[in-house]
DNA sequence: GTCTATAACTAGATAGAC
DNA sequence: GTCTATCTAGTTATAGAC
C-alpha cells in the first residue's frame, strides 16, 4: 500500500462517484472513506474539490477537444467534408470519456460556476460555430446544434438498447452527419446531391 | 400583504433562484430572504425542499404530458400521422414550461433520485416507445431519441441567435419530425415519399 | 505522504410563541 | 400565517503531528 498512484486512484473514484451521485451530492468523506484513506489526504493531492473535477475534464475531453478545434481551424474554409471530419473527431474523443460526458451534462448546474464548467461549453459553442454557416436559417441551426447534442447524449441514453457502446457511438454519428449534411445544403435534408452550393430560400 | 397568495409567490422565486443556480445550490433561506419572509413560513406552505420543487412540475409539465400520453395511447396502432401529432403536442406542452424544462435538463443528477424526476424519466420514456418502432435499427431509434432531446434543449440553447423562442420551438419541431419521419420511413431521411412502406435495407 | 483533530460554516427541518 | 430560536447533521477546508 501506500503508492505513489494515490492521486491516480482518488480520481478513479472520484469519477465513479461523481457520475453515480452527482456533484454536490458527493461529498469528498465518501470519497475518502471508499478509498479508506482521509480527507486531508484528498487535500494533500488536490488543493479543492473543484481542482479535482478540473483534474478529470483536461485530459479526458478538454485536451482532445481541443486538438479537434485546432484541426478545424487549420481547415477553413470549411467544406462540407471537413464538417463531417469534425464531427467523426469530435466523436471519436468523446467516445473515449463516456463516464465524464454524460457526468457533465447531468451536472450542467453545478458545474456551471466552475471554471471548467465555462471552458467547456465555449469548446462546444466553437464547435458548433465551425459547423454551422453564421446567417443559416433557423432550422439549420437547430440541425447543427442537434448534432453535437446527438452524439453526446446517445452516449448514454437508449438504456433499454442491448446494443455495444460502440456501435451506438457510431449510429449517432451517422445521425449527426446526415443533420450537418442537411443544413449544409440549407433545405430539407436527403442525399447529398451534386456540388455543396444549393442555398434555401 | 400577507394575502393568500404566498404558496404562489414562493413557487415563483423558487423556480426563478432554481433555474439561475441549480436547485441544490439553492438554499431554502435565499427562497425565504428574497420574498422577505423566513425559512419557517417556507416550511408552512410546503412539506420539504422535494415538495416544492414538485409542485413546480405537476401542474406544468407532468400533467400536460400525461395529457399527450393519454391521447397518444388512444390512438393505436401509431401511424406516422400519429406520431408527427405527437409531437406536435408535446412540442407545445413543453413550450409553455420553458424554465421547468431547462431546471430538468441541467439538473438531473439533482432530481435523479427525487420521486419527481423519476416520474418525468418515465414520461419521456413512454413518448419514446410510442414514436420509435421497438425493432427499429439503431439509428433510427437514435434518430427518435434524438427529436424529443432536439425539441427540449433548443428550448434553452441557439443563444446567440436573436430567433423569437416560439419561432425556436417551432424549428425544433420541424427538425424533430423530420428526423421521426425518417426513422418511420426505416433509412436515410428525406421528403416523404408516396406511401409511408419504404423498408431499409 | 498520510494522519488526527478541529475550525468555521451552512444546510434542512422542527417547536412553539404570537 | 408568520415569526424567533434552536437542533442535528452535514459540508469544505486547515493546522500540525507522525
Amino acid at each position: 500500500m501506500s503508492r505513489g498512484n494515490t492521486r491516480q486512484r482518488i480520481q478513479d473514484v472520484a469519477l465513479e462517484l461523481f457520475a453515480e451521485r452527482g456533484y454536490e451530492k458527493t461529498s469528498l468523506r465518501e470519497i475518502a472513506e471508499q478509498l479508506g484513506v482521509t480527507k486531508a489526504a484528498l487535500y494533500y493531492h488536490f488543493k479543492t474539490k473543484e481542482d479535482l473535477v478540473t483534474s478529470l475534464f483536461e485530459d479526458l475531453v478538454l485536451g482532445p477537444a481541443d486538438a479537434v478545434i485546432a484541426w478545424a481551424e487549420a481547415h477553413q474554409p470549411t467544406t462540407l467534408e471537413t464538417k463531417l471530419e469534425i464531427l467523426n473527431r469530435y466523436s471519436a474523443c468523446i467516445g473515449n470519456a463516456t463516464p465524464l460526458v454524460r457526468f457533465m451534462h447531468e451536472n450542467q448546474a453545478a458545474l456551471r460556476d466552475l471554471s471548467i464548467g465555462e471552458q467547456m461549453k465555449t469548446r462546444i459553442l466553437t464547435l458548433l460555430q465551425l459547423i454551422k454557416d453564421q446567417d443559416a436559417a433557423l432550422t439549420d441551426q437547430v440541425r447543427c446544434a442537434s448534432a453535437l447534442f446527438t452524439m453526446h447524449s446517445t452516449l448514454f441514453t437508449l438504456e433499454g438498447s442491448n446494443a455495444d457502446p460502440e456501435e451506438k457511438r457510431k449510429a449517432a454519428l451517422e445521425v449527426a452527419q446526415e443533420l450537418v449534411t442537411a443544413a449544409h445544403h440549407g433545405s430539407a435534408p436527403g442525399p447529398a446531391p451534386e456540388t455543396g452550393n444549393a442555398r434555401h430560400e
